[in-house]
DNA sequence: TCCGATCTATTTTTT
DNA sequence: ATAGATCGGA
């Protein structure tokens, strides 16, 4: 076959081997999509019917390109039947069709993370729990992180480890919160990004008719980023391919960034032991890159000490050094990178959109937005928050959302009351007490709220009123198209009159064109020709448009796509990327690597591994730069390079940072001792909840794993001050909180605990381990 | 019920 | 810096 001679050696190989299970390890910028899409495109020239395959990305846009090169590769749109997309896209498909069986609706809403975190504050608000303890992004992690591991609200309950981590962590009523949010979703007809994995599992384990129609219908599965994937995606791919075992992974352990979100580096090395006639093939020639970038990038990842051997090489000229580039501040950095960008445009007749400027942390954008914009260079940025997630598109949305499912409470809390309509917060209040007691729905209250006597008379018609208007949307539903539909509630319920008002500003008129930019879309949509093979009418509905709507992100944009600017995004939005020039910036202690992720070697190593990928996506030149002070909630803070430029072998750099590397060694290691003690103090509470954090989380893929050891170790700052001698009645001195008096002490050892009463900030509890009380 | 003033927490990364 | 929450007054 043709398409083979475009392959080297072991692409080949991997790619003619399409039966059994396939690991393909796959360096930085060695082909790995290549030899994916070459492999699709190979079966489906050798006679299997695309409506067989299935492949799983890791970015809808991925997907998008992928079936777009096969295409162009076979020759015909034949590749637009496979199933190709995320994980979250695909299984949300497969569930809509199933629904029935778990008990869901078919047009079940999935929550975005806005709505997981809005039920969650309702809910503690509900409990009377304090959600400074309580933090919301906290609990979720904790549920999301259950959930990955596939550990059900039923379960954790029940669960005495996971428990004890909770009650140890002050934090004991995490089991209930999960177990109210999970009925509450339950209720709303509604799941949540992990729900769509957790219930495919379930689907999948309980139903085996249903395993078994998937199973045969699909014969041959490839997961992309096979690194990144969690113990629920784990689990759902091991089930789904066990008739046939004709499953291709691709993945790069360098690579793997996603440790945050459930991912497990382990999916990878536990192939071998899942499939003992498992194939393996490594791709180590890197095509992308010059040998400069390559080596520093080896050199830089070598020093993590878990990871599959490989060399990763490449025949590619040496390129110029890597630049090492030092400013005063934030802004400055911007400036030098907007220069920079401009000077290289120039001398090497390089276009906007050969540059990426790429950033730990997505507040980084700013400096270097406002830098590019005073040079008048073009630019885009991705993540943030993507168009879906605005404002105005999501008030608009609710209206969509309630219409094609009335369930869904977030959307009608959202809209009952905007616009304006004199439903105010008393009587919403009200009507949820009431919805609870009785237990019905929000909506099926809101429906028949003039039967009742719950509010005054005026008001009960005025929420009548929206009833009326909500039902009458319904049942265009499935008679207009979703442009139709769409434009007649926008102009209908006062929206689209509310922002046309409000466009006294810049912002109001931004507001404003989002609409008008989100209608456009669906007539676009309207007007594409419907995939639903089985659809009696022709028409596309409102319906089918806002199905994965929430699983769209910034990058899945297409406006993006074709304007030649600039490229601004996280490390973790460019993964899978490449640009012939790339800044990496912000490289400093606490930012890259981040705050949060100092306490553990395994933290680090993925922070490195996050380095690794930022170098990676070079092709031509590579720029590193940090700031020596940096903006942080609105106050200016000095910072140390980061210990990632101390790790940068010289032979690579052409250092214009003013101080040598080794120089600067020497004087990050006295910056690191002057600052100690006060850093430690300074952060003492913060770090007292992280550990508790990553030793939980670490409890609970042990779990998971059915590992019997538990690892509690974390590590522990040597210099714990008075802390032994502390005792009820001493007048003590904390660092930040000043002078205070100690209230009483509990607990013993590693948990002793003072509370302290303090005059300047009141009583606080403090871990004495951590505190370094001063005894006056 | 609505509106503005004031306080506050936020920032790791994302489907 | 800034969006969101909270509170008091109209």
């Amino acid at each position: 076959m043709k398409i083979l001679e475009e392959l080297n050696d072991v692409q080949r190989k991997a790619v003619i081997s399409t039966d059994g299970p396939n690991m393909i390890i796959a360096g930085a910028g060695s082909g790995k999509t290549r030899v994916l899409t070459y492999k699709i495109a190979y079966l489906i020239n050798k006679g299997v019917d695309p409506f067989n395959i299935m492949s799983l990305t890791f970015t809808n846009k991925a997907a998008r390109e992928m079936r777009e090169r096969i295409e162009s590769i076979i020759g015909s749109s034949e590749a637009r039947n496979v199933w190709m997309g995320t994980f979250h896209s695909i299984f949300a498909r497969i569930l809509r069709i199933e629904a029935d069986r778990i008990g869901y609706p078919q047009n079940f809403t999935i929550y975005d993370t806005d709505d997981s975190k809005s039920i969650i504050k309702k809910i503690l608000k509900e409990q009377q729990l304090d959600n400074k303890l309580y933090k919301p992004n906290i609990v979720l992690g904790r549920i999301s992180s259950a959930k990955n591991n596939l550990i059900s609200h039923i379960a954790y309950n029940n669960n005495s480890e996971l428990m004890a981590a909770d009650k140890e962590s002050a934090k004991p009523k995490i089991g209930l919160l999960y177990t109210l949010y999970q009925e509450r979703l339950r209720k709303a007809g509604a799941m949540d990004f992990d729900d769509l994995l957790f219930n495919t599992n379930v689907l999948l384990r309980d139903f085996p008719e249903v395993l078994l129609k998937y199973q045969k219908r699909f014969k041959y599965f490839l997961v992309d980023e096979y690194q990144d994937t969690n113990y629920s995606q784990y689990l759902i791919v091991k089930r789904l391919a066990a008739r046939n075992e004709n499953l291709t992974v691709v993945g790069d352990d360098a690579q793997s960034i996603y440790a945050f979100r459930g991912a497990n580096i382990q999916n990878i090395l536990n192939m071998k032991t899942d499939y003992s006639d498992l194939k393996t093939f490594k791709l180590e020639q890197n095509y992308r890159s010059t040998q400069n970038i390559v080596n520093l990038a080896n050199s830089i990842i070598s020093r993590n000490k878990k990871q599959i051997k490989k060399k990763v090489w490449t025949s590619n000229d040496t390129g110029t050094k890597v630049r090492l580039i030092s400013t005063s501040s934030d802004n400055d950095e911007g400036n030098m990178v907007a220069r920079s960008i401009f000077e290289i445009k120039n001398e090497e007749k390089a276009e906007e959109k050969e540059f990426a400027i790429l950033y730990r942390t997505n507040a980084q954008s700013r400096a270097m937005e406002e830098a590019l914009r005073r040079m008048n260079i073009p630019y885009r940025i991705y993540g943030g928050l993507s168009f879906y997630s605005r404002k105005e598109i999501k008030d608009l949305l609710a209206y969509y959302r309630l219409v094609i499912n009335p369930n869904d409470e977030e959307a009608l809390l959202r809209i009952i009351n905007y616009p304006k309509r004199g439903i105010g917060k008393t009587s919403i209040e009200k009507l949820q007490v009431v919805a609870n007691q009785n237990k019905i729905s929000l909506w099926n209250l809101v429906e028949q709220i003039q039967s009742t006597n719950i509010l005054p008379k005026a008001t009960a018609s005025r929420i009548q009123e929206f009833a009326t208007m909500i039902k009458s949307y319904m049942v265009d539903l499935d008679k207009k198209n979703a442009f139709e539909l769409a434009d007649h509630i926008a102009k209908s319920s006062g929206v689209f009159r509310e922002l046309s008002a409000a466009r006294d500003d810049d912002e109001g008129v931004m507001r404003f064109e989002n609409v008008e930019e989100l209608l456009n879309g669906l007539k676009e949509f309207s007007e594409e020709e419907s995939d639903e093979v089985d659809a009696d009418n022709s028409i596309r509905t409102l319906g089918e448009f806002m199905q994965d709507i929430a699983l769209y992100t910034d990058a899945d944009d297409k406006n993006k796509e074709n304007s030649n600017s600039v490229t601004l995004m996280t490390i973790h939005a460019a993964k899978g990327l490449e640009f012939p020039y790339v800044f990496i910036v912000g490289l400093e202690e606490n930012l890259f690597p981040s705050i949060m992720s100092l306490n553990s070697r395994a933290d680090i190593e993925e922070e490195r591994r996050l380095f690794y990928v930022a170098i990676t996506r070079a092709e031509k030149r590579l720029f590193l730069s940090y700031a020596k002070s940096r903006y942080k909630w609105g106050d200016l803070q000095f910072t140390e390079p980061s210990r990632f430029i101390s790790e940068l072998e010289a032979k690579f750099i052409d250092d214009l940072s003013g101080d040598s590397i080794f120089e600067q060694k020497e004087t990050r290691k006295k910056t690191m001792e002057a600052s100690d003690s006060k850093k430690k103090v300074w952060g003492s509470k913060r770090s007292y909840e992280v550990q508790q954090q990553t030793a939980t989380q670490k409890r609970d893929i042990m779990q998971a794993k059915n590992l019997t050891k538990v690892d509690t170790s974390v590590s522990e700052p040597e210099d714990t001050g008075d802390a032994a001698k502390v005792k009820e009645g001493m007048e003590v001195f904390h660092e930040r909180f000043g002078r205070g008096k100690v209230v009483s002490i509990d607990g013993t050892g590693q948990n002793r605990k003072a509370t302290v009463s303090f005059n300047k900030v009141g009583d606080k509890h403090l871990l004495l381990r951590f505190a370094k009380l001063k005894i006056l």
